[in-house]
DNA sequence: CTGAAAGCGCTTACAG
DNA sequence: CTGAAAGCGCTTACAG
């Protein structure tokens, strides 16, 4: 029996008779047979898998985010191939060239924190590997990206302090060349003006995420003559630090003093001082979105058609969740 | 010029003349050409991949791991493809089957707790795949592992609450199917024999992981007449279940109540009331000694001696923490 | 030093 | 329905 008729038979082309088909999957089982992926794929000219970049792994928001994207790969049966910058733009740069090599069939990528150029992104377009953004999104590019609902999100947020009774909230926003935390800046002050409560700048501190800025932050705030009596801050670990911060300095406000801000951990029923709510973003679903939006690209591409495809961008919308 | 030449070049032959390889790789460059890596690895019939099977990238224990993992990897120019089981045995079936498919060069694979037969190892072996088990490891099998110290950690664990005065010590143990929690138990032991301490049986409980189990334990042992003054658990994540119901059912205990065990998590840092100190298992040591194996492995492989490589078994020392 | 040829393990258009 | 042949993009033994 000739290596095409064997093929064909364990692809189930219908050309093959059932007998056929039997005789061979039976003989397969038996030796062990095992086809190789690579070679498969080495002739169809596609790798059938996915590459993902994400900054750390220890962040479990983008482990959730991977279960995601794996979730929807699996059922195409593509392979992810996950690896981490550790927000280094020299290993970003790496990553992406690897990708190329390896051809994958298409990335989901959240650029490092330190990313000055678009020129790696665009290697991949003339490698004619489509790619999503993931989470955090690049300036004007006219890419595809996913990501949470940030106004959206910290509307919920600050409309939750301010039912609660809060007219004194301080924001700790992201650093500002971030899109995401000009977006969760503009949900916040969107929230007060709806609720016709002024806007304060001296509530509004920029942090780049380290616990030293946002200590330094917090001492400043609650030294002013009228300090606020809640938080709103850009990101979980923030939350945790304000509070680990207060708890050590101004414990005569800890207890009057509430926090919500973006990111809900398992961790957090461990600790006895807690946020009182937290914006869940769903990384799971974004995981799933970026994954489902690849393959409408993959399959895009697949079918040469002439028409570009538009650049999409999806917003996950987000819950608010009180502890 | 030829493909044969150009091949040549870029890849440094030393038959070739500089002045050749020069302009070959001046082209390569000008013209954005990106070699195909499966292309290479198809024909040298080596995938350059490490397959690695954990349980659950949320445990960070594990993203040490992979960390540690990538770390030797990328010195090889080695690619890393890790899945979860997420603790399903017929998924880490398939996954082990995908491996297979794959052609990849080796794996490294912590069984999943439910894991019953080993039939799917022995395929790997079939397939001319070297593995290595990592932390978890399978019975009376003669196969590479790498584990913690599992019974100098318990040790050093357990004479840390003697040395502070402690005479009724509890211990959690993980499921006795498992080698790991006879390792610590057995560390536990030697410890209380080290210091004459006596053994008191009912002072053991074996659980599950699931907070419920320790929930139940905890209940009984602080019931006995004369109860525990510390605990020494398997595993951090019983540590920290072991404080939240002690805070809710015992509270007069908790502050004289001392808990140390395997496993130290940076979200501890944001406890109030925590553990007194962790064993830290080195898991990006773990990781890294992993992957230093499968090359030996893989690179006894390669030679083609006709000796076989004895079955390694790398205990990597833990520290105690104390916070 | 350079190049023609074979081959890695499959799939697929084509011939029979 | 089955099989012979070409080819995916490289590397490498071999000839020149």
């Amino acid at each position: 029996m000739s290596v095409s008729t064997v093929s064909k038979a364990l692809n189930d082309n219908p050309l093959i008779s059932a007998l056929t088909k039997e005789r061979v999957k039976k003989l397969a089982k038996e030796w062990n047979y095992i086809p190789n992926e690579a070679a498969r794929h080495f002739k169809q000219s596609k790798s059938y898998t996915l590459g993902v970049i994400v900054p750390d792994l220890l962040d479990q928001f983008y482990v959730l985010a991977v279960n995601g994207i794996e979730k929807v790969a699996s059922k195409k049966n593509y392979n992810v191939i996950v690896s981490q910058t550790h927000e280094d733009a020299d290993i970003e740069e790496k990553l992406i060239e690897n990708m190329i090599k390896n051809r994958v069939d298409g990335a989901i990528i959240t650029v490092s924190k330190n990313t000055k150029n678009v020129e790696r992104f665009q290697r991949l377009t003339y490698a004619g590997i489509p790619f999503v953004f993931f989470a955090r999104y690049f300036s004007e590019q006219e890419y595809d990206y996913v990501s949470t609902d940030n106004v959206g999100g910290a509307k919920k947020a600050v409309e939750y302090l301010l039912k609660r009774g809060h007219k004194r909230i301080a924001h700790l926003m992201g650093p500002s060349f971030l899109k995401t935390s000009i977006q969760r800046y503009n949900g916040y002050v969107d929230a007060l003006m709806k609720y016709k409560v002024s806007f304060d700048p001296a509530l509004v501190e920029e942090v780049d995420l380290s616990p030293e800025q946002t200590y330094a932050a917090v001492r400043r705030l609650m030294q002013l003559d009228n300090p606020p009596t809640a938080f709103f801050t850009f990101k979980n670990y923030i939350s945790l630090d304000v509070i680990k911060i207060l708890k050590q300095e101004f414990s005569q406000q800890l207890e009057k003093t509430e926090v919500v801000g973006f990111g809900n951990l398992p961790l957090i029923q461990y600790l006895d001082y807690k946020p009182i709510a937290a914006i869940d973003e769903n990384s799971f679903r974004m995981g799933e979105k970026a994954a489902e939006l690849i393959f409408e690209n993959i399959e895009h591409n697949d079918k040469e058609l002439e028409e570009e495809r538009p650049a999409q961008h999806m917003r996950i919308p987000c819950r608010l969740i009180m502890y």
